[in-house]
DNA sequence: GCCACACGACCTGTATACAGGTTGCATATC
DNA sequence: GATATGCAACCTGTATACAGGTCGTGTGGC
């Protein structure tokens, strides 16, 4: 079967009637294509054509080509120029990479939000975590995943430092959505909660360096399952 | 003055007919309006109108409008949707968030590079750092920011992990073109010549602590100056 | 049966056209 | 003289047009 087939529209068109015609059409186009690729529905090393998704948007090729410039620019599509532009497929030598650049700043990011969170924040934390384990009790992989970025986002914005916690969600989005992440492993998921809440209680304690040891602990169990993982097939 | 008058013209136009058309209008464009930034040519805040742009380059629209994109993406330039687009002006706060980040990724670019260097980028490096020294000696600033950018991306390029090379590349070009920085100050611009001879001399010795205890102490240096730079005024 | 080549569909990169909104200035009004 | 208002230039966001190149297919030759 044709993976590229038309046939099924990988993103839903945008209504541009009942949309906030604020919001730039490049900015709906960026968010449609990135949620496309995190849920899977293109997967790694498939075309991407400007032409065939500004229809499927119902936008012209503009917008489309801007955001896809975005996506390749944060390393989730690669740009072949004058031929093709496909969803990126890393290396394992790429995540490792990437992973060693999480393991230099999430755990800063971690600490800063220890020392920084507010009480808003520390609640959508705390909701968060409820979620990751409520997931888990409930053997749902796709409400894991909505609290896992949840949780994320959450710690990257309370980390007072805006950069470093776009940074860090760079550097995650990256590789999150390959098949070599947690996602398809459901003992890694929970244990993976099971860090995720140290983590928070250290967050909820302000205690910065027990946060920072904490993630660092958790980027450190990711990177030995991928290579688990690998090395087990 | 009209700052903005389109009497001086900011970028050079690109010659069509001899450059190579295999690179694009679009990566011709971004080195332009890249470079103008960083020479200070064109002022943080000062907006740069890609109409404008596009008339001095001899090119459209287009491909102006994407090379600010990527400007964008990497901080140089600040669009606001529907009104202009500026040359980035950080606030202290700002730069400061980048110099943090500097700090937990270069030390580690330094001790990777003292690794995993090869004899090539050896000799580029310790050929920066002569020319370094020369132009202190000559007194001559632009010849000392010219090694100084050879110095910084031959050691980004020689540490084995392209995304962290690239990731040092851009937090330092965020903040390289501000007053702010160093190249306004001469004694700064001395010591820091020192400072750089200290960390080749780690990574000639392929002494990956030390390159990584050097770089720290330059990140660091690097920050106090700027610090006590404004507490000046 | 296998390889070379030509054709055609498609796709990207660039240019241009158009629409809506913003800014700044000049004029009018109080 | 200060403030409100209307206008004009300009600028961005999006759509569309055009040119060149790439890839796959199918045909012809061996």
């Amino acid at each position: 079967m044709d993976v590229q087939s038309s046939t099924s529209s990988l993103v839903a068109p945008i209504n541009l009637d009942t949309a906030d015609p604020a919001v730039l059409l490049r900015d709906r186009a960026y968010d449609q294509i990135k949620a496309a690729i995190r849920l899977g529905q293109v997967q790694p090393g498939q075309p991407l054509s400007e032409t065939r998704l500004s229809k499927q948007l119902g936008i012209s090729r503009t917008p489309v080509r801007e955001a896809l410039q975005l996506l390749a620019q944060e390393g989730l599509v690669q740009v072949i120029p004058g031929r093709a532009v496909t969803v990126a497929a890393p290396s394992l030598h790429d995540v490792m990479d990437a992973i060693h650049v999480r393991f230099l700043i999430e755990p800063e990011v971690a600490r800063l939000a220890a020392k920084h969170i507010n009480d808003s924040q520390l609640q959508t934390l705390l909701n968060a975590q409820a979620g990751l384990d409520a997931a888990i009790s409930a053997g749902d992989r796709t409400a894991w995943s909505r609290a896992d970025n949840i949780y994320h986002e959450t710690i990257s914005a309370a980390c007072s430092n805006q950069l470093l916690g776009d940074l860090a969600l760079q550097m995650r989005n990256r590789v999150s959505y390959l098949s070599i992440d947690a996602q398809g492993n459901w003992e890694r998921l929970v244990v993976c909660t099971v860090e995720h809440q140290h983590v928070v209680n250290a967050i909820e304690n302000h205690d910065s360096e027990e946060a920072a040891r904490q993630m660092r602990q958790h980027i450190e169990a990711y990177r030995e399952s991928i290579i688990r993982r690998l090395s087990h097939r």
